[in-house]
RNA sequence: GCACCCAUAGCUCAACUGGAUAGAGCAUCGGUCUACGGAACCGAAGGUUAGAGGUUCGAAUCCUCUUGGGUGUACCA
């Protein structure tokens, strides 16, 4: 049940005829920050103090006067400078949990269906899927769940990028580079060898010219800082603060430097030290814009351009699948941008004809109120871009799916992009679709910086994977561990455990962070099973349960009828109020689509479960009446928590 | 240069979008337990919310400036 909802429409009805927008200020009822201002908290009498000219207390116990939430709370109390304080009554809580656990969807209701459409993961077919790509594979996974669960329509499609230049670079590298035994033996291994190879030297030949310039600036911007350094001496007494600010600049400029220096080195160092690389670097002049020739051949229809890419693309894609079938991620439409290219040119001449786009430097080119840059939908070599694709697919999708809203999850770095597009959508005449960019941020490692190894490359998503699996498997499966809890596992049964455990810490480290911001990725930490993990979650799950095994009491819906629930002890009620509180956690982990809010909703509920059956045994319990009300917490606990982590694309075990 | 995002406890993060004494988890220190699986529970300590102004009943949150970081910025995706 929504009681966030149930509660703020008592006070609208409270405030309507009396104030003019009575919905809006019931809004301003929330749950209680502090638990010992009670259950929930109504910060609307303070508000209105000026519109109403009364006092902010005098407001608040008219307010109270008018409500009508006898069935539901206990008297309200008024505190403060007229903050409105609830706390709900027992019984309250008691019939509602006992009917939520009658229903199937512990009475969780259905809204009045949206048609969604989630854009999510969209890897790169052509490289490996790489950390990077957890957010939003993950994030969209358990948005979609969400919305689904609660009765949405919902169309999940992954946007692959499978026809830009990174084709091209495969396309060349095949051609000039393969190894037919390899490719032969594991050609997805050798195609991603053949791309990792034209990039490395597409980047030797560009960064090379521009070393002598960076070694120049480097040098300048080194003379300047002494030469500042000296003045700094001469002038140590009275040193002016626009010196000083000079000599900051000047030390940012050489940090810069260097480090732009530093890595055009490495780029160059790392083909020149490999003699068969400078070879090909040799012998392949110029190979960017080779690559980019492959690329423009493909695009016009190219035969062979083409056969080829029908031969790749099945290949990555059987990659790629393999690790969304081990993450349990599906998704019921994967059209790349491959599948929207024979819509690109009519899209850009329809753009013409209406006159919304025009040509600008030999591009086509839409020029958007608000932005400096335009949005430029054809190059001046005739190729289409994503800005293209984009466009195309948003009409692709109106015409068949009808959504009224789409989501793209993609990182923030194309928050610039997302603005053009549904500035451009919006002229375009599409104003009644809602578009979210739903942006996320960075996966960065221990230094601070964007996930790497120690050596500098990507680490593979694969990798990752086992490793947190692994590590789940040699902290879960400790047979001393194992034998001290009395469990007895077979083999089988410990992998999938380590599996559940593993890729759950995985996921649930991604989710429980707030979306905006970037997070640190440390897989010892999220693997670890105490705290703000998924394992502890998990565990409590196993904890209740097993429990509820040993009691041997079957909680099937028609049992219930026998069962009342009596919460005497604070923890009793405390987990109660919470486990009935599921409902606005989902919706209101939907309403500005963050799933870290049922994340955190779900570590509460774990911990106040732990709480409760630390200091309320159940089956040593006083009467028999308390017993059962206590297998009955068990049994919410344990549907909402693990209901609550399906939601977020993460499985739970009978035991651990 | 311009635009957007960020700065909260030693560390990693919250704060229901302007509400009461800014909360969790790690780590630290102390305590509980002859019971349902100790991967537990309870408690303490830890903060001038980067800094300075402003807006109002009330600011981590909104506005202005400063400092420090990140990202993007006309033909990559």
């Amino acid at each position: 049940m929504q009681l966030l909802s149930l509660l703020r429409a008592r006070f609208e009805q409270a405030l309507s005829g009396w104030v003019d927008d009575p919905a809006v200020h019931a809004q301003r009822v929330t749950l209680a920050r502090d638990p010992r201002h009670g259950d929930y908290q109504a910060n609307i009498a303070m508000p209105l103090q000026k519109t109403l000219e009364m006092k902010p207390l005098d407001i608040a116990a008219r307010l109270v006067e008018k409500l009508n939430v006898a069935d539901i709370c206990q008297t309200p109390e008024i505190a403060g400078p007229g903050f409105i304080n609830l706390r709900l009554k027992d019984e309250f809580l008691a019939e509602h949990l006992l009917a939520a656990l009658g229903d199937e969807r512990l009475g969780v209701g259905h809204v009045s269906p949206l048609t969604y459409v989630i854009d999510y993961s969209a890897p790169n077919v052509a490289k490996p899927m790489h950390v990077g790509h957890i957010r939003s594979t993950v994030i969209g996974d358990a948005l979609n769940r969400i919305l689904r669960f609660l009765g949405h329509h919902v169309i999940s499609d992954n946007h692959l990028g499978d026809w830009g230049t990174q084709f091209g670079m495969i396309i060349y590298g095949y051609k000039h580079f393969v190894d037919p035994a390899a490719y032969a033996r594991q050609p997805v291994a050798e195609l991603s060898r053949l791309y990792r190879l034209v990039q490395q030297i597409i980047a030797y030949q560009a960064a090379k010219p521009k070393m002598a310039a960076a070694y120049d600036v480097v040098r300048r911007a080194k003379e300047k800082k002494s030469e500042l350094q000296a003045a700094t001496t001469e002038l140590a007494s009275k040193q002016s603060a626009k010196h000083k600010a000079d000599l900051k600049q000047a030390d940012k400029e050489l940090r810069a430097a260097d480090e732009l220096l530093h890595s055009l080195t490495e780029k160059v160092g790392a083909v020149e030290q490999a003699p068969e690389l400078l070879q090909l670097a040799q012998s392949h002049p110029e190979l960017e814009q080779c690559a980019q020739l492959e690329t423009a051949k493909l695009h016009e229809g190219d035969r062979d351009s083409l056969a080829l890419w029908e031969q790749f693309l099945p290949l990555a894609i059987t990659e790629i699948e393999t690790v969304y079938r081990r993450l349990g991620v599906e998704f019921d439409f994967t059209y790349g941008e491959s599948f929207y290219q024979p819509m690109l040119e009519g899209v850009v001449e329809e753009l013409l004809r209406s006159g919304m786009a025009v040509e600008s430097e030999g591009a086509i080119c839409l020029f958007l109120e608000g932005f400096d840059a335009p949005m430029i939908v054809r190059k001046r070599d005739g190729a289409f871009l994503y800005a293209t694709t984009d466009i195309a697919t948003i009409e692709y999708r109106v015409e068949h799916f009808h959504p009224d809203v789409i989501l793209y999850v993609v990182d923030h770095r194309q928050s610039e992009h997302f603005s053009k597009l549904f500035a451009a959508a919006r002229a375009i005449g599409y104003d009644r679709l809602e578009l979210h960019h739903i942006s996320f941020g960075t996966v960065l490692g221990s230094d601070g910086k964007p996930f790497k190894t120690r050596s500098g490359t990507v680490v593979g998503l694969e990798t990752l994977l086992d490793e947190a699996v692994e590590r789940a498997y040699q902290a879960v499966c400790d047979p001393q561990r194992l034998q001290k809890a009395g469990i007895e596992m077979s083999h089988d049964e410990q992998r999938h455990v380590a599996a559940v455990v593993g890729l759950g810490a995985i996921k649930y480290a991604d989710l429980s962070h707030n979306r905006t911001s970037d997070y640190e990725f440390n897989i010892e930490k999220m693997v670890q099973l105490e705290g703000n993990t998924s394992a502890y979650i998990q565990y409590m799950v196993a904890r209740a349960n097993s429990i509820l095994r040993k009691s041997g009491v079957e909680l099937d819906a028609a049992a219930l009828d026998n069962f009342a629930l009596h919460l005497q002890q604070p923890a009793e009620r405390d987990l109660a109020l919470q486990l009935l509180q599921f409902e606005d956690a989902l919706h209101q982990s939907v309403e500005e689509y963050y799933p870290s809010v049922l994340a955190s909703y779900l570590f509460g509920v774990a911990k106040q479960f732990a709480t409760f059956f630390d200091q309320c045994h159940v089956l040593n319990a006083d009467s028999p009446e308390l017993l059962r009300s206590r297998l009955l917490l068990c049994h919410a606990a344990a549907r909402v928590l693990s209901q609550g982590l399906r939601l977020l694309g993460i499985g739970v075990v009978e035991r651990m």
